[in-house]
DNA sequence: ACCATAGGTGTACGGCGTACACTCGTCAAG
DNA sequence: CTTGACGAGTGTACGCCGTACACCTATGGT
């Protein structure tokens, strides 16, 4: 076999799709830390420098291993009942973060909120308004579910728009958000900017575990597993 | 001045303590990134290998930040309200993570939990127990506040003791901790290790909040701010 | 007066992300 | 068929990182 031979054959030319398969299955296989360019690159039969052709620097990789990661997280079932379409699609959410066991750290230290992250949460919010929570109680439910069991952490809401008037157009993909925001803003309570009051947003979760565990306390609740 | 004069006004001879320290300051001035060990040498006047001689490498300096970080919560308030006594500890953990806005993700980087945040998770399981939870139930509640409300993330207390006979003598040091554990050693539910059964766990904490999501619904809850 | 020791130094290595200039294969226009 | 633009992959190089290792030097106990 020639040489040009052995090139033509295994050109295959290597594309951004390809380069991010391959850096979630390396991550998977080896963890986030040993990830870096070189060694994506050298799984990829190509120089570290090539990958730049496709990913403009090492922070769109991360980004687009998450949204690929978020991807994968399944559609919303339909349903009349809006907690078991939550819970089931929640549950989605945490198998897929178990599949790949960096993407939770990595997905929280992303600056700004990724398109597959930002389409996650705008379906999660229209789950619960379908339910007929009211927009107001769905954004402190939504901040709830951020401290951890959606995956994701507070700080990825308020990320969303501190800047300025929010972008037309943004509240035809997401409407939702939009909803949400519309709803954080015309509250003008503590808060001076535009955003969320954390405070509240994190009380109001504290306070629902609380009044939830002291419930369970005075039924003497036991976890009555089948020992 | 002679050079040995300076040199004799400028050596305050730099230790442990004085190495984490400025490692906070300089993580809360300049962020977590940008804290290298070069860097914080730099800003100790002393070669980056100095460093060394006081701490192990980088990760045991993280340790030492966490460990210092986690140590300026609040202890415990005492009282007959326990809702209030774990209310007021958390918020003083909420306020010391907001001063030192790294401190969350590089405590959750940490593979396993340092003394104090040891110290900081049994005292808080004290609380619980004081309060009149089961053991069992506070096992699961002090899981649930882990989905971030706590500031540490699910994953740190399975990390507690994944290697054979636990220490004798942590059992001293951290008593409610080793409750929990033997609770969940003995109740040989679906795990086949010795640890927790997170799924329960993470569904507790998912079931629980989607019972207060709804109480809520239907009461027809708003957050009646004064607007 | 001696020397062990603890704290600080200097040099060096391998790995990282990536800027920049290049080569080369492909393909459309002349 | 020639040409030349262009996109994909290359090679070299820079500055940062953590840290191993050998060295110096002041201090304090004998």
């Amino acid at each position: 076999m020639t040489p040009q031979e052995a090139t033509r054959t295994q050109r295959i030319p290597l594309n951004r799709d390809r380069v991010l398969r391959a850096a979630v299955a390396l991550a998977d296989a080896t963890g986030i830390d040993a990830l870096s360019m070189r060694r994506l690159a050298q799984e990829l039969g190509v120089v570290p420098m090539a990958l730049y052709k496709h990913v403009a620097n090492k922070e769109e990789l991360l980004d687009g291993m998450v949204d690929a990661v978020v991807g994968e997280i399944d559609p919303p079932a339909s349903g009349p009942d809006w907690q078991r379409v939550v819970r089931g699609r929640i549950l989605s959410a945490r198998r897929v973060l178990l599949r790949h066991p960096w993407a939770a750290r990595v997905i929280e230290s992303r600056t700004g909120p990724t398109p597959a992250v930002l389409a996650y949460l705008d379906s999660m919010a229209g789950s619960f308004r379908d339910g007929g929570l009211s927009a107001d109680l769905t954004h402190h439910v939504m901040h709830a579910m951020g401290s951890r069991l959606l995956g994701f952490s507070q700080e990825l809401f308020d990320a969303s728009g501190p800047s300025g008037p929010p972008d037309p157009g943004l509240a035809a993909r997401y409407p939702h958000i939009a909803e949400l925001a519309a709803t954080a803003a015309h509250d003008g309570g503590s808060t001076v900017g535009g955003g969320c009051d954390d405070q509240f947003e994190f009380e109001f979760t504290l306070d629902l575990l609380l009044d939830g565990f002291e419930n369970l306390r005075r039924q003497g609740w036991t976890s009555a597993r089948k020992a």
